[in-house]
DNA sequence: TATTAGCACTCGGTCTTTTAGAGTGCTAAT
DNA sequence: ATTAGCACTCTAAAAGACCGAGTGCTAATA
């Protein structure tokens, strides 16, 4: 059977009115709603046939049809094409002047969430494959270092160590140097554990303390390399204004993911993998890999400050979501993200992060 | 009236009843469960004083009784001074060896939701009052400065610092010497606007750069001044297993409050305050300052860290919460925390902090 | 005087029945 | 190909019936 013209304008008729109520959508209220000037009758025809091509569904034998997840995708999917490349300026999304990006990043979800009446995630920038820029070793205490690493983006890591002998100053300047010399420019991914202990063999002096201070960078690199995304989200409690969401069930296991954020990084992490055209990833039911979401509907967007930091920002709702304005949103508050931090010499960039 | 031996006996059957059920409790059911040996018409006089003397309510004409704030408020009092001092190992409470600090305070809120099936928060040490202990500007770039500052408890603060004109090296260990002696051994809260504003008079040359660095130095204090408590939270999704929390007017709230974490710092503030004997507090209903907990409890307790480093832990449940388990919980993480970090040595401390 | 048995009464919850209405599928007419 | 009409289905909401837990009161009892 084919999709023709008319089946697929009344398929987004009952899509459209769908979204709006979150009632099943009947042959009558179609045929007022279109301009097709068709009776019901007709439109319970074509009805039929959009069921039997998986299109619709209906809920029991005398109620009117919703959609099923293709035919979400099937709208998304022409949305995405139309590509209402207005990046309209969200005027609500004023952001307010902070310096700390943190907060800023928390203001953002939270305004997404308000603007979409939808619960809002997003992670914080992540630095992977930068390059360090600036180690050092000083000393804060007679058997204690301070190591800090600076690399590209402005991101600092720092870490305290503490030694079972003493080292004295000169100790500390060649150890700087050599440590300079040999990991600047090299991204934290490069500086893997044969290039530390190539370099624990170079210093050769001091093993026992070199081999200590590597060991300690060697494990903030781990760490970055870990899955220590910071994420943010806003709004879960917007839920409940979907009933079909807010059963105690359903309810319980998506505030669960929501708080234990860890799911949540998987999910970012492999939407930052899926790119799209646009930039744009639309997760409709069962496409989204995280269990407790296969009622619901997720739009990711990536952000990019530059500098290779990429982010993600992430609407969850119900399937019936607004996806035109969500979209919208999410463009936009990715252009703002780009826009605030992008500048190399916002003071916002200068921010540091922990270790 | 009195509140005598049997009036009490019976109160505290009906409290315990309610705290397993969550239902009504009729005079039949208490008539039987005590070992008074009387009557439930005897029983439900009885009760009608109790309701009388405000310890008990109906909900509704025809139902049994159901404890008051007032009720709890006794119960809880009489189980403080009761001490069951026998900080029992909780044996489940097996934390991981991990270095970092943060997922330790991740595992250990997720634990003892899951130890309790209620909401557990916990907010990280804070370490107002500390002393300066090193503070030292590096350069990174010609036009970018490092600067770190650590405090006692081996907090490691750092910023970066754009700077409008060059500074040589000279300039640089100048300033470290002048920051060092006129810092070190200060509390951030000592290192106020006044004393500041003074420093850089003293520094009198390069008072252009001298002022973007102290200007910088004063806004990461101000930072820490402010309300940027870290604070983790599990377990909300317990919510739904008492009933009287779970309609979603009441969820959302709550919810919503332990997602913007703000209001639980306040929270965590003004408990750290009312400190008590044994160093737990238990809020009822309406004596918890927060406005979406009014239909709940909670109980927290501080946790110390020596070197005047705090932090605190608290359960929020519903207001028939099993007092007695949640408050041996508490005192096991309590006395769990202060051993895995009270260690001076301990690698874990040596965590550094983001700014 | 304190306790208890007994009884009428209340009222929320559950279960069943009824009703209204929205919607369908099918058929015959246009 | 479209539509009007009709019988049929099924849900949600309303209405009623009923149960039972629980109470308050009174009169009997120890």
């Amino acid at each position: 059977m084919e999709l023709d013209a008319r089946k697929t304008t009344i398929l987004n008729a009952i899509i459209e009115t769908y979204l709006k109520t979150g009632e099943p959508v009947g042959s009558r209220t179609i045929s007022k709603y279109t301009d097709l000037n068709l009776s019901s009758a007709t439109i319970r025809n074509e009805m039929s046939d959009l069921e039997e091509m998986g299109f619709i569904i209906q809920p029991h034998t005398s109620a009117g049809r919703i959609p099923t997840d293709k035919a979400y995708r099937l709208y998304v999917d022409r949305l995405v094409e139309e590509r209402t490349e207005q990046v309209t300026a969200m005027n609500s999304l004023m952001i307010a002047k902070t310096n700390r990006m943190e907060e800023i990043l928390k203001q953002v979800v939270r305004l997404l969430a308000a603007n979409t009446n939808y619960t809002a995630m997003l992670s914080a920038p992540s630095y992977k494959g930068n390059k360090v820029k600036f180690i050092q070793l000083s000393r804060v205490a007679p058997r204690q270092l301070l190591n800090v690493v600076v690399v590209d983006g402005n991101i600092v890591k720092n870490h305290l160590i503490d030694l079972k002998e003493d080292i004295d100053d000169e100790q500390i300047l060649k150890l700087n140097l050599l440590l300079n010399t040999r990991f600047n420019g090299l991204t934290l991914g490069e500086i893997n554990l044969g290039l530390i202990s190539n370099v624990k063999e170079e210093a050769g002096i001091h093993s026992e303390i070199v081999s200590e201070v590597l060991d300690t960078i060697a494990e903030v690199i781990r760490a970055e390399t870990d899955e220590n995304m910071q994420i943010y989200t806003s709004g879960a409690n917007n839920i409940f204004r979907y009933p079909e969401l807010a059963d105690s069930e359903n309810a319980s296991r998506l505030i669960s993911t929501l708080e234990e954020k860890d799911v949540l990084a998987d999910f970012v992490k492999s939407a930052e993998e899926d790119e799209t055209s646009n930039g744009i990833q639309v997760y409709i039911g069962d496409e989204s890999p995280v269990e407790s979401m296969k009622d619901c509907s997720v739009v990711t967007a990536t952000y990019e400050l530059g500098d290779g930091m990429k982010g993600t920002i992430g609407i969850i709702g119900p399937k019936r979501m607004d996806y035109e304005h969500v979209m919208k949103s999410l463009k936009t508050v990715k252009a703002t993200l780009s826009d605030v931090f992008g500048n190399k010499t916002d003071p916002a960039r200068t921010e540091s992060e922990d270790s």
